[in-house]
DNA sequence: CACTTGACCTGTCCGC
DNA sequence: TGCGGACAGGTCAAGT
């Protein structure tokens, strides 16, 4: 379900946790997940410092300082979760909250999570929805664990990265940490948390999510790089702009338009509905069917329900996280999506919930008429 | 070419 | 309570 704003609150988050972190191992446990050859994986990302977090569209992408970058895409249910090491994570919050820094709300502050909502976001990570584990080494300074430990154990290891379906692969889903001492040279659960520095998880529960290691030149230049549309909330996506791109098929249904990402970047399901909405369009209204002044307000609230998703922490109702351990509440905002059999706000009339464009499409059907 | 359907997956919910 | 099936929806590929 991330869509353009749960993306970009991903990227505002980890371009505050990432940046300057150098990698120092990588776990994944399903090929499609994490597509990529081992060679390159050790040589390209493995000791790779981070170099920034971007977004395009619903794609994030983290820059390396090897000149590859991790392209990361959520799909459906895919997550990442930032979770700092537990010594930097209580220094934190001996910064934070001096030496009482105790309660189960404090600690859970200093993780960050963001993309589809479910308890993996809070819970204890790797779990059975762990795709890929990204390790970085501990920050300079880190106490109880030793640069030069950890850098051992990566020159020992016996099998430097998994091969695909290998290991990891059916130990990686079992509930526990234990999980992944089936690595040579790993034992976590014995050592406790001080055995491995900050970890990025990448949680994915139907695996229709990938991240992909690129040359960063190259990242411009895959498929859907070169035909997504225009980023919504730019200033240069003007109402002409908007227009434009959505006469180019006039007898499509304008909600097959709005989520169409040639068309223009970012918006999936619940987004396209919400401003359908609030611009009173029927979804299934075929595009030269809807006037221009009902385009204009289109624009306009597409735009506006965006910007508030982001302000208002992404469109998740529970389980979510953000870098100050703030929940995000856009779902709580929605006027239509997932409220079939609910009053309209704005009419009275009954939320109803039909097919457009082969997906679940709600609308007020006084609000929004053919 | 426009549009629809199926595939990729797993968890949840509904009806029997 | 169990079991089968529908459904959730981002994107690509294949089919109509």
């Amino acid at each position: 379900m991330p869509e353009l704003p749960e993306v970009e609150i991903i990227k505002q988050g980890l371009s505050k946790l990432l940046p300057g972190r150098i990698i120092a191992d990588v776990w994944h446990n399903w090929q499609k997940s994490f597509p990529n050859a081992p060679a390159d994986v050790a040589r390209f990302l493995v000791d790779a410092k981070i170099i920034s977090v971007k977004r395009r569209a619903k794609v994030l992408i983290i820059e390396l300082s090897s000149g590859y970058s991790l392209v990361v895409h959520l799909k459906m249910t895919g997550q990442l979760v930032f979770v700092p090491k537990t010594s930097e994570q209580k220094a934190r919050l001996r910064q934070s909250y001096g030496r009482q820094a105790k309660s189960k709300k404090q600690k859970a502050e200093k993780k960050f999570g963001g993309g589809h909502p479910t308890k993996s976001l809070i819970g204890k990570l790797p779990d059975k929805s762990t795709r890929v584990i990204v390790e970085f080494y501990p920050p300079k300074g880190a106490r109880d664990i030793r640069l030069s430990t950890l850098q051992g154990k990566v020159e020992q290891r016996t099998k430097p990265y998994m091969k695909y379906g290998e290991g990891v692969a059916q130990t990686l889903t079992q509930q526990s940490a234990k999980s992944v001492a089936g690595v040579p040279g790993r034992q976590p659960e014995q050592q406790g948390d001080t055995a491995h520095g900050p970890r990025l998880f990448f949680n994915d529960q139907r695996k229709f999510g990938w991240m992909r290691l690129l040359p960063t030149v190259e990242v411009p230049q895959i498929d859907f790089m070169k035909k997504v549309g225009p980023e919504p909330l730019e200033d240069n996506f003007t109402v002409g702009v908007f227009i434009e791109r959505l006469n180019r098929r006039k007898n499509s249904s304008i909600k097959a338009m709005l989520l169409d990402q040639t068309v223009l970047a970012g918006v999936g399901n619940i987004y396209a509905d919400e401003s359908l909405f609030a611009a009173k369009i029927h979804p299934a209204t075929p595009v030269f069917k809807v006037s221009k002044a009902k385009l204009v307000m289109l624009h306009n609230a597409l735009r506006q329900i965006l910007q508030q998703a982001i302000d208002k922490g992404g469109s998740t109702d529970r389980n979510y996280v953000d870098v100050k351990g703030k929940k995000g509440s856009y779902l709580n905002f929605a006027q239509v999506f997932r409220r079939q059999g609910q009053v309209c706000s704005r009419c009275g009339g009954v939320i109803q919930k039909i097919r457009v464009a082969g997906r679940g499409t709600h609308i007020c059907p006084r609000c929004q008429k053919r």
